[in-house]
DNA sequence: CTGAAAGCGCTTACAG
DNA sequence: CTGAAAGCGCTTACAG
């Protein structure tokens, strides 16, 4: 009954360390000492606060702590989008790592938006966050990275823009992932490349553009590479796709920007009843889950992405520690090629052989 | 110059409302009034307060502020994985929401496990959280619930639980859509159908299948419904489609309990060289985005994902002002068949015909 | 219209 | 080993 009454009072007051003090009869200094286990206490005593706590159900009030010591145990994150598969891998890791190491973390959708962005960091900054990360859009100038730093708190890149030099960052080789899928299908045979990827004001196209460049330009036999640029999308890839479909009919294997891209170029592919991997070869970039839900499975390049996520918290928490770094600290993280059904070894391009059959 | 040295110490102190006050030679609390438009204060020394604030640079501490006023502009969110790209949209529309109403947004990723939801709760309860959204495993408990209610603050949970009574809700429609994709493919003239789906305990499960029987009842001519239970991933699509082809071959349609397992049946007829949707038809429930990138694009159920998470918000946002509600409110969103290209009208089995050809 | 005071809930030197 | 005091950066009645 009485239980019920209680109930009814909707916004009960949570007890506060006051109230633990006065119900275990010492001072709130030596609550606050008991709890945290700092300074001596007695053990009798603190035996008989914990108790008392734990009676009140007592929950100290993280502002208040916050306030004083000057930390609010929490990580920002800033990424464009957390509807983007890449993202949400990310940001997994982020936050296990985070939780783990006792932090909350406060998800921001920046749309890449730089006035956005602007605002997410000062309205965190306002709550004392710890710690920061961002996927910076484009490129980051100087003064940009001074405003950045002028806050004094630990900020790490995700994805390092070019020119950065004073915050730290954790990205993965984009050059080698583009040598990679390069490299791969001209063992697999293929001479007449296209590259479907976005535009190459950002430092991760470029960065890919040039590793599959690379492999391209090692081979001995001069193949030929044909470079799109379009939408990093979904209907950017299918668009693209379908250019090379009606302008390029000798290409036989394309390598794109991202997984999703590469999706839409199937779909391009199946409309035009070109049949991958046997008719042509593609090779996708991030090894989102799903890509290896579709049929034909996609072949792609695979991004720790959960690793990354967790990587730049750990950094962040060793930026915490020790401010005064003499220079920024950059992890970059290796990318493999996963191999699975939707490239293959080139042969003579079908319609010719059925058209053609040798008696 | 002067600048450079600045720039090396780090940690610069940011500037507090007392520095502002000092500036402008006026008290704090005038400064206070100024900035938060309360009470009177001359225009004049107010514009004078407001360029001290902007030349200092100056950002309330809302650490501070929330101590006082008691709450935290603070929203959290307890899904079980953002990797999943149902809440990934979801949180998208939570994010916005709660950003476009001033607060900021904490994430955490439960993995449905009851204590992991539980610590969370508590963690949030103790930052001085304004509200929570939870996604709650399984069905929660009137004492659970109880205890929830005792924090004090506004809680809406997703996906109502069954047995709910004293929170808020904000759900869909789930029977609608297990009746929608019913009817659908009766209507396209299948007869035998097969429901995949998970674990019956969980509210959601149950209700889909009940209106996926619901449909089948009310159709005349007695069709049959076979219903298997699995995991509800893309494994378990997959492995239960393989069932259904070796055990059922006669069944022509199923009906997946989500997207994703509907991705892994498609996975397995393509395998067992099952024709979709010649030979079989497949309707999802989610619309995930990429439902429409697959080939053959997913028929599906679609949920409007995103204004859920903007309507969780705002309920949130309501209960707060108004903590006295007599009873609480539930909202439920409804969902509609997206056609695609996985489902067509039923016809005579494929390898009947191939193989008996009528003269 | 403005300032002085009290207080939000905690922590941290500092006496004792 | 413990308590009294000061203070973190703000807001909010309350005088004047």
């Amino acid at each position: 009954m009485a239980w019920t009454r209680d109930n009814s009072k909707r916004l009960a007051r949570r007890s506060t360390i006051k109230d633990v003090a006065r119900e275990s009869g010492v001072d709130v200094s030596t609550v606050s000492r008991s709890l945290n286990h700092k300074g001596y206490v007695n053990p009798e005593t603190r035996m008989r606060i914990l108790a008392a706590a734990e009676r009140l159900n007592y929950m100290p009030n993280r502002l208040a702590r916050g306030l004083v010591t000057g930390d609010s145990h929490t990580l920002g994150l800033i990424i464009s989008d957390i509807r983007n598969p890449f993202f949400a891998e990310m940001a997994r890791g982020v936050e296990d790592s985070a939780n783990h190491a006792g932090f909350d973390l406060v998800l921001c959708n920046s749309d890449l938006h730089p006035e956005k962005q602007r605002r997410y960091i000062k309205s965190l900054a306002s709550r004392g966050i710890d710690g920061i990360i961002v996927n910076w859009a484009a490129s980051l100038q100087p003064p940009e990275e001074d405003v950045l730093m002028s806050y004094g708190i630990p900020i790490v890149l995700l994805n390092s823009p070019t020119g950065v030099r004073k915050l730290s960052t954790v990205s993965m080789d984009n050059l080698q992932g583009g040598f990679l899928a390069g490299s791969y299908l001209l063992k697999l045979g293929h001479r007449r490349l296209a590259l479907l990827t976005g535009p190459e004001d950002q430092a991760r196209v470029a960065e890919r553009q040039k590793g599959f460049l690379r492999s391209i330009e090692s081979s001995g036999d001069k193949p030929s590479a044909l470079i799109l640029h379009g939408d990093q999308s979904f209907l950017g890839g299918y668009r693209m796709a379908w250019k090379l479909i009606s302008d390029h009919p000798e290409v036989s294997a394309v390598f794109t920007h991202n997984d999703v891209m590469a999706f839409g170029a199937l779909k391009a592919f199946a409309e035009a009843g070109r049949r991958v991997p046997d008719e042509i070869s593609v090779v996708g970039f991030d090894n989102v889950e799903i890509s290896q839900m579709i049929q034909p499975a996609l072949t792609t390049i695979n991004q720790p992405k959960y690793e990354i996520g967790a990587a730049a918290v750990e950094l962040l928490l060793m930026l915490k520690t020790t401010p005064n770094l003499a220079a920024p600290i950059h992890r970059v993280f290796g990318v493999s090629l996963v191999e699975r059904q939707s490239a293959m070894r080139f042969t003579q391009s079908f319609p010719t052989q059925r058209l053609e059959p040798r008696p």
